[in-house]
RNA sequence: GGGUGGUUAGCUCAGUUGGUUAGAGCGCCUGCUCGACACGCAGGAGGUCACUGGUUCGACUCCAGUAUCACCCACCA
């Protein structure tokens, strides 16, 4: 089959994925008795397009799943998806708000509804997407969280942790988002520091003339101030200590009390105290028995406690109670501060302080196993530095509040008793009250949070909490690939429950890759314009060369700013293999099939190839199992295009094309190596290009063959190692390169072909000179080849020098003398300086009594063919010159 | 207030135990329709490896500090 001269990627990579799919080759098998490796994705939000930090992560766990499925274990790639909470609920809302509705007007039942319709319909297009990047997950394995199996799991995990007093409710300050409606936890609240005022207020204090001044960044929840503190040894507030304030606008008396909460550099020294809109001051208040008033509603609308400023949303009351403030005289001053300042993870509203009743996870006592895990290395943090950020949020950790106001989302399994309150938690919805045996008893309103049921993905996409086939043969999984921004949110929590409910870690690497910043990320790529859209890269590029250029791009580090021009650059590469692969095919003949290389056949550049490859294939493997992947892509990208085509393709070329015998005998030993070193640089590059190699393999390879996802990965062999072929080669190279060096820097016009002179006594040089003559002619484009150790140049030569080597290009009337003078000029500007280099350190005593002996040799032997070169270089200077 | 990471060619980035001629892609310059590829070939220019000091025979690589840009964590009203 002919191939066109120019790679075109959409045709061909539809076809593949949907042929591998078919044929089944994603399906990992329980049953087959193959080491098992496993990986479970991160499951994107139902709501999610495939961005560039998607495509990064799942390439390279393809990348890693197609190199273990052809090392030939037995590898599940999990997929599935998040439900995602508070963001799909959103994503619903904005439809329903388009239609004029809101989720009120279909009412709970309804509303869960739609967003199964919503999900259905228009959900999981990031499947397709994933599909399009080729990844090879094991589609008949599909999960989402809110699958009866793994709401199963969930409520398994609720309930035993219930009963272990786990998860117990609370009375507390919360991050509240008053547009979401719902509480948050910690990190689900992200502080940005803001410019804000600190507003001086004057309050009067009773019985006495005396003021005090608070000092607050949020006057508004003054209508729910029930005290003023001031630090104990603060000399010069204390004596107010235990009298009474009036509060302003309110005219509530409150007290004063001594707090050593209190910090007496900032401020005042006098702090309002509002315990149920502040997290310190809700403790201040439980120390002091403070009366707790909650003065806003959950959309942070001043409430029915916030007398005369009832109804008026939290920044207009700011406004309204700064002015009445000012127009009574008690606003003191006015002053710039900047802040810290919550935002919603998911809606960026500013996240109010809000004391309500929530469900929470008593951390602690699961954390402390899973820091064990880590600190005895039966997990491993890849790179290892963000154990650290994981230690670091582990030691500190603090409860988990995971109760939500959704409708979307695994409901709280906690019925409430009317008669006699009782909570009755369990696996079956209760008919009655467990205590009591009233019948009159409710489900709690709320959801969980969504990351509580992505916290048991490892194990309840297997099928816990039932003991399994897949769990036994597939967990604990042996990576998870993710970015550092989940560590906290996903990471920990899954060791966390993995530990504590498999009595196992579910993963024993955490490869951590860089963050790719998008158009949602910072500034930095909205400024200079770099937003990139995989879909449309992989449009126009295909998508091999896009996940060439991510695998290129993980190296480790935090920021990854791709450049469109760098996919462009491994777009050229696809093109580079696939005429390669034309040529090569062009000159083997339709017949041709490659048994086995004949080793005794093999020439010089053969075994060279042959060795380089072997190399390669050692490289890629350590680079691999590091989770190196940009090494691992620059050494297939080097092997290919340099050292395969820019070399031995072109040496391989005169002996396909020789009419002479010696050289056309050669050409069948040629085409064995040509189509073996094919062979493998497809496998090597199977995992990072899976359709352009499974597209050129079907054209290759012999009908017993296996599709190449399923064929063996290749393995270093011992007896493929050939370095003194690869010495020769390297030299052979170098006398080519001092060539076209010379032809490049005259201006030797490529038809003229030019004499050289070899000057050299060398015995091993000799050799490969008259053994490669004509591979040394059509390379460097030369004519007449001549050895003669006791050439006398002539002072239109041009010359190079290499060690025990030099070599003269006999320009006649061709000669730029003066070129010729620069070029031998900057030569020797640079041996010297090399020169100079390697003889202070060998001149320095200390460096000849410390260094280890093979680096003085080393540097020994540098200065010897540095001053020999240097020597002939300036002997040509003045040749010339004369 | 703590902590982490970056600062290497015009641009985007590599550079694992300290000893390399400091690399790649793109861009740039010169010359090429040479029997796979102009998505190409050959040659070339371009770097005081942010700065300062230290350790060392030797530092892009290790240590300390400075500058600068990011990011993470933290209950300063």
């Amino acid at each position: 089959m002919e191939l066109s001269s120019s790679y075109k990627p959409e045709e061909i990579e539809k076809k593949w994925y949907k042929y591998w799919e078919d044929t089944g080759y994603f399906h990992a098998d329980v049953n087959d008795d193959k080491e098992p490796y496993s990986i479970v994705i991160p499951p994107p939000n139902v709501t999610g397009n495939l961005h560039v930090g998607h495509a990064l992560n799942n390439t390279l766990q393809d990348i890693l799943s197609r190199w273990q499925r052809m090392k030939g274990k037995s590898v599940l790639w999990m997929p599935g998806t998040d439900h995602a909470g508070i963001a799909t609920q959103n994503v619903v809302e904005r439809l329903l708000a388009k239609e004029g509705k809101t989720k009120y007007d279909l009412g709970r039942v309804e509303f869960e509804k739609k967003v199964w319709e919503w999900k259905e319909h228009s959900g999981n297009q990031i499947y397709d997407q994933l599909k399009r990047l080729g990844s090879s997950l094991d589609w008949e394995r599909e999960r989402f969280t809110l699958d009866a199996g793994l709401s199963k799991a969930v409520r398994r995990v609720f309930v035993s942790l219930y009963n272990e007093n786990l998860i117990y409710q609370g009375y507390r300050i919360i991050n509240w988002c008053p547009r979401c409606e719902t509480a948050l936890s910690d990190i689900e609240t992200e502080f940005k520091e803001l410019d804000g005022n600190l507003w001086h207020i004057k309050y009067s204090i009773k019985g006495n003339d005396e003021f005090l001044v608070v000092a607050t960044t949020r006057p508004e929840t003054m209508l729910g101030d029930t005290g003023v503190a001031i630090n104990p040894d603060d000399e010069r507030h204390k004596h107010l200590i235990g009298k009474t304030a009036i509060l302003p606008l309110m005219n509530r008396e409150i007290p004063i009390f001594g707090d050593s909460y209190v910090d007496m550099e900032f401020g005042t020294g006098f702090v309002k105290v509002t315990p149920a809109h502040d997290p310190n001051d809700f403790e201040m208040g439980k120390r002091h028995s403070l009366e707790e008033i909650i003065v806003m509603d959950e959309n942070a609308v001043i409430n029915e406690n916030g007398g005369a400023y009832r109804g008026l949303d939290r920044y207009e009351a700011r406004k309204k109670i700064i002015a009445d403030l000012e127009s009574a005289g008690l606003l003191v001053k006015t002053e710039k501060h900047v802040h810290s300042v919550g935002h919603c993870y998911r809606c960026s509203s500013v996240v109010e302080p809000y004391l309500s009743k929530q469900w929470f996870v008593k951390i602690k006592p699961i954390a402390d196993e899973a820091i064990k895990v880590v600190e005895d290395g039966r997990i491993r943090f890849v790179p290892k530095n963000w154990e650290k950020t994981y230690f670091e949020w582990m030691y500190n950790i603090r409860d988990w509040c995971i109760s939500r106001q959704l409708w979307w989302g695994h409901r709280i399994p906690a019925f409430y008793c009317d008669d006699c309150g009782h909570i009755t938690v369990s696996m079956e919805d209760p008919k009655v009250c467990e205590k009591c045996a009233s019948d009159k008893i409710r489900q709690d309103e709320d959801v969980l949070d969504t990351w509580f049921s992505s916290a048991l993905w490892p194990f309840s996409t297997m099928g816990w909490p039932d003991e399994t086939s897949e769990l036994k043969k597939y967990y604990p999984t042996s990576v998870l690939v993710t970015g550092f921004d989940i560590i906290f949110f996903w990471v920990a929590r899954m060791i966390m429950t993995g530990v504590k409910f498999m009595n196992e870690i579910p993963f024993r690497d955490v490869y951590i890759h860089a963050l790719v910043r998008d158009e949602h990320g910072q500034k930095m790529s909205k400024s200079k314009g770099n937003v990139i859209d995989p879909l449309i890269m992989m449009d126009k590029y295909g998508s091999d060369a896009f996940r060439f250029t991510l695998a290129a791009f993980a190296a480790q580090g935090r920021d990854i700013m791709l450049s469109e021009k760098r996919i462009e650059g491994y777009s050229s590469f696809c093109n580079k293999i696939w005429n390669a692969t034309r040529f090569i095919l062009m000159n083997l003949g339709g017949d041709f099939e490659l048994k086995e290389i004949d080793l005794e056949k093999l020439e010089v550049f053969d075994k060279w190839i042959l060795n380089t490859l072997n190399d390669t294939i050692k490289k890629i493997n350590e680079s691999l199992e590091q989770y190196k992947f940009n090494e691992a892509a620059g050494m297939i990208y080097d092997f290919w295009w340099h050292e395969f085509c820019d070399w031995y393709l072109e040496l391989v070329k005169q002996r396909i094309y020789a009419k002479e015998s010696n050289l056309a005998e050669s050409s069948n030993i040629a085409k064995q190596v040509l189509c073996h070193v094919l062979k493998k640089g497809l496998l090597l590059m199977h995992p990072f290009m899976p359709f352009i190699t499974e597209e050129i393999w079907s054209r290759i390879k012999s009908k017993e063959e296996k599709d190449i996802i399923i064929s063996g990965w290749p393995v270093f062999t011992e007896n493929l190692i050939f370095s003194e072929e690869s010495n020769y080669t390297n030299i052979f190279k170098e006398m080519i390169y001092k060539i076209r060096n010379i032809r490049g820097e005259m201006n030797i016009p490529p038809d003229k072909k030019a004499p050289v002179v070899f000057k050299t006594s060398n015995e091993l040089l000799k050799q490969i000179i008259e053994t490669e003559t004509v591979h040394i002619q059509a390379l460097a484009k030369v004519d007449s080849i001549t050895i003669d150790p006791e050439y006398a140049p002539d002072k239109t030569d041009s010359s190079a020098v290499m060690p025990d080597l030099e070599i003269f290009v006999p320009l006649k009337g061709l000669i730029d003398i003066a070129k010729e003078i620069q070029r031998i000029e900057k030569e020797i500007a640079k041996i010297k300086s090399d020169l100079d280099k390697v003889t202070s350190k060998l001149s320095n005593d200390n460096f000849r009594k410390n260094a280890p002996q093979e680096i003085i040799e080393k540097e020994s032997t540098k200065e010897k063919e540095y001053i020999e070169i240097l020597g002939k270089l300036e002997e040509s200077l003045l040749n010339i010159k004369e």
